[in-house]
DNA sequence: GTCTATAACTCGATAGAC
DNA sequence: GTCTATCGAGTTATAGAC
């Protein structure tokens, strides 16, 4: 993986991003990233060998992502409120193709197949892991679908109505729903060392 | 608008419930649901044309549907139950297209301006409705907002995972969740004629 | 309204020099 | 690694008979 491609692959994320995978062709993306077709095949393979490379590009820094955003367990329920941040901050470049590559996941693309991993299985394990310090395991799995829909579905309503300050609100909304269960519950059926 | 034209609506967007939008070609099209390419022409116009079609068909069933799901008014809160086992028995069929179709909303492509009021104002203004009953308006514009983000989201989660049970269970503790913060709060400002 | 045929164009992919 | 040139297939859209 040479440095010029990843050069390339970075300029085609981004020109993605802005302008989306669907109606590009090799020609028009090239032109627009300063780079000719014949660079796209040699560094890449075909048009789809492009889309699995943004793909996974996509998929390994959201991933990366993810473990900053929960490196830090001295406050497990913060790790949600930093998610919606940077969830809410990256909207305006990769929200909507966020949500056009996860449609390829959603059809079994089998080079999709990490990125929905990432999109979804990935999430759950972390917050169900953050929801275990506070309920029983039965429920933290269920509040960590809750909650990993509650940041696509905000990111979903913020990308279509460009409420931001709603979502925000929303977001904050969620954030004391929860709490206030976790307070009201007896919490986990063992032992925690909490730190 | 022909007989003839609304049949041919109908299995244009089955077809494309089914594969998706992005690489069918207007021939591959018509020969799949048992038409000509000339027929698509004469009938809807451009390529673009009949996307339009299509999104204006899934805009207006959807509004349909809403409408119906929150009609009996008797007990605000099961709209919200009854809404989302709509959802999720569409799944299989419409989903993926639902977040394809909302991507060209998300890029702002003014044939599905329509098709984003209806995905995210539509319900938001029905959520907040059901919910001035129990709170003040002011968080029942955020518990909305929160509402509907659950739909979206439990419902892409439920497509990239394929794991219904789970988002069923989710969904139930939502639910709870919002219960829980309903019975807890003050109630609305103003006197409320409960029904 | 429906058909066949085709014009005019763009696409992905490759060839081959440097 | 990068360039220009091009092949062959596939695309939208239209023409024109019935």
């Amino acid at each position: 993986m040479s440095a010029a491609r990843e050069d390339l692959l970075a300029r085609v994320v981004d020109y993605y991003a802005r302008n989306g995978v669907r109606d590009t062709s090799l020609r028009t993306l090239a032109a627009a990233i300063g780079t000719s077709q014949r660079m796209l095949h040699y560094h890449f393979g075909s048009r789809g060998d492009v889309l699995a490379a943004v793909i996974e590009a996509i998929a390994g820094s959201q991933a990366d992502q993810m473990a900053a955003l929960f490196a830090d367990d001295s406050d497990p329920l913060a790790a949600g409120r930093r998610n919606w941040v940077a969830t809410a901050e990256g909207a305006d470049r990769y929200g909507a193709l966020w949500f056009e590559l996860a449609t390829h996941a959603m059809r079994r693309e089998p080079y999709a197949a990490h990125l929905g991993e990432v999109m979804v299985a990935a999430q759950l394990r972390a917050f169900t892991a953050v929801y275990e310090r506070y309920v029983d395991p039965s429920r933290a799995r269920r509040l960590a679908r809750v909650t990993v829909g509650v940041g696509q579905g905000l990111l979903f309503d913020l990308l279509v109505d460009g409420d931001r300050e709603g979502a925000d609100e929303a977001a904050a909304e969620f954030a004391v729903l929860v709490r206030t269960a976790i307070e009201s519950d007896g919490g986990p059926p063992a032992a925690s060392t909490s730190g």
